[in-house]
DNA sequence: CTTCTAACA
DNA sequence: TGTTAGGA
């Protein structure tokens, strides 16, 4: 077994029956920086659980938040560097009406 | 399996 | 803008 959150192991493919998603989105999303599986040296992708559980904030936020890829680009990349932030996209409770709103003055 | 291009909502 | 389909 391995036990190894970035251990390569599924293809685009599984990825994509496992999410539901079609193999060119999740591809556009590599494209676009969202995501970075590794490659075999065939250039096939190999993704992590890490992976997977970052294509399903993605598309948490994407369906869920109504936030867009370029936003969701900015969220990801927020969110790695406030674990408070990481915390509430891993548990799927990143909630916008949870947030203070912009400061009235 | 890959990348690239084009069409559609 | 984002997703899907098709060709190479």
């Amino acid at each position: 077994m391995e036990l190894n959150p970035e251990h390569p192991a599924y293809t685009i493919s599984v990825v994509a029956q496992l999410l539901g998603l079609h193999e060119q989105t999740i591809r556009q999303y590599e494209r676009l920086g969202l995501i970075a599986p590794c490659r075999t040296i065939r250039k096939t992708r190999l993704y992590s659980q890490n992976d997977i559980e970052r294509l399903e904030c993605i598309n948490y936020l994407v369906k869920t938040c109504g936030v867009n890829l370029s936003g969701v680009k900015i969220v990801i990349t927020l969110s790695c560097q406030h674990p408070e932030i990481e915390l509430l996209l891993k548990t799927r409770r990143f909630h916008p009406q949870d947030l203070e709103g912009p400061t009235q003055v």
